[in-house]
DNA sequence: GGGTATTTGTCCGTATGTATT
DNA sequence: AAATACATACGGACAAATACC
């Protein structure tokens, strides 16, 4: 039991929310109401309004009201030993099958190498290298982003597609392959979670105080003899996508539940 | 550039500490002194240190002050097509190996199995499992909460050592087949990422908003004929956890670095 | 241990702006 | 245009945690 008022408030209402006294997407009391309910300050409420808004559970819409968070259906990207995660080379949808998936045209840039680029593709600070961005979208709604930076060398060496802004049929690292030679053998993934930045929180329309997070998986493609060929960065908003490795013998895939407010582990802190 | 002057002083703030000016763990000027610097209330440089709070860009101490957050030297879970992600089954620390990976002993419950636990291991609503609860931890610091629910019938067909407190020294699901003949052929792994609830803030020690989030792997094991043997949830922090996959061939492991404050994704948002 | 200064946390009141209906 | 509801910003007061003497 929290001491202060905004908290007692807020574990109240939370209560109320979790217990499906108020459902998904229901408006709450507006501030003045609980105001009156509470009998605390019109910031107090705020207080607590605010606690429940960075956890995700309500979401405050200015003119209209304060609303319990609706149910995301999460899109379920299957991980599998060829793809790996990160990409949605293979994806399943979660419940339903009828999601439609959509990409844009790949925006190509040339850029100076960043603080990734450089070591994950072993290249001197200052290098050049072809950066391919596209936005992956499921029903209208962004889903992931995806950058795959590649040294410009590939390009200067006769792999000129890099740099047209168009989709490539074989896959980029395909046409790696049969215009210059260059296969990939392995590569490695990453799997990180942060805060968005401010671009990926407008494109993929969180809320802006960043308390959804994302996924960043950042992909390394190396050729046989260990050389790093490529680096794809793909972030995906943490409040609408699973990832599912299955290993071995596993029966059909039936949709997953998203994981709900029950507690999965014991009590106490020993 | 944000209108609202809370944010003009956060974005302020933000880049001081990105460009290096204020450095990890420094203190940021106290309310006080941001009130002059800034010509603000006192309310408004706290509006503004909370957006940076929120974001995980800086962390408040009562009666110190405020300081840039610590970098964390991420603990690296890798996956392999064997084991999966979710346990600690391999592991590789970042940049350094001497770090020292404790367990604690088992803590056994027998439940009811839960909204999860019904469902996943095709139980009905009301039956009894038996739950193994451990939590592991690095350098003294925790690290994961691991529990893992069996159907009480495998105890009730002789598998008795489910429900001791004790480690499985060939490891329980080994148990499970050397006892019973009930081998996992295949297993699934979901990953999702969530805000943490009371009990894993309190172990893990996150910051009680609840912005840092947590990782949960759910792992589901089967046997050849398709029937759910166990499941694993397990909980990590996902400001101190990466995950890592190889596929194919892969150089030799050099240590991760984690996700800077560095923008990966073209600008725009076309 | 006690006392004091410093710093953040909580709570109140008020006024005005902005978005939506 | 008017009403409603949240957002921002100011002011003040006291409490709680910490550090230092």
């Amino acid at each position: 039991m929290p001491d202060p008022m905004y908290r007692q408030i807020a574990e109240d209402l939370r209560q109320k929310i979790e217990s499906g006294q108020l459902p998904h997407g229901a408006q709450l009391p507006t501030e003045l109401e609980l105001r009156e309910q509470y009998e605390a300050s019109r910031n107090t409420v705020r207080d607590a309004v605010k606690w429940l808004t960075t956890r995700g559970l309500v979401e405050t819409r200015p003119g209209q009201g304060t609303f319990v968070v609706e149910m995301i259906d999460p899109f379920i990207t299957e991980v599998t030993q060829e793809y790996g995660f990160g990409g949605v080379e293979a994806y399943l949808p979660g419940y339903t099958t009828d999601r439609k998936l959509t990409v844009t045209v790949p925006r190509v840039e040339i850029q100076k190498a960043g603080d990734i680029a450089v070591p994950e593709l072993h290249l001197d600070a200052g290098a050049m290298v072809v950066s391919r961005f596209q936005q992956r979208s499921i029903d209208g709604t962004p889903w992931s982003l995806q950058t795959t930076f590649y040294p410009m060398r590939f390009v200067e060496e006769g792999a000129v597609q890099l740099i047209q802004a168009t989709n490539i049929d074989e896959g980029a690292v395909g046409y790696l392959a049969t215009k210059l030679g260059i296969k990939e053998a392995g590569k490695r993934d990453v799997m990180t979670v942060r805060a968005p930045d401010a671009i990926e929180a407008a494109i993929f329309r969180l809320p802006e105080d960043g308390r959804v997070n994302v996924f960043e998986t950042r992909r390394t493609g190396y050729t046989d003899d260990g050389k790093p060929i490529r680096l794809t960065v793909t972030t995906s908003p943490a409040d609408r996508n699973q990832f599912v490795l299955k290993v071995g013998k596993v029966p059909g895939t039936e949709g997953q539940a998203p994981a709900g407010p029950e507690g999965s582990h014991p009590g106490g802190s020993g």
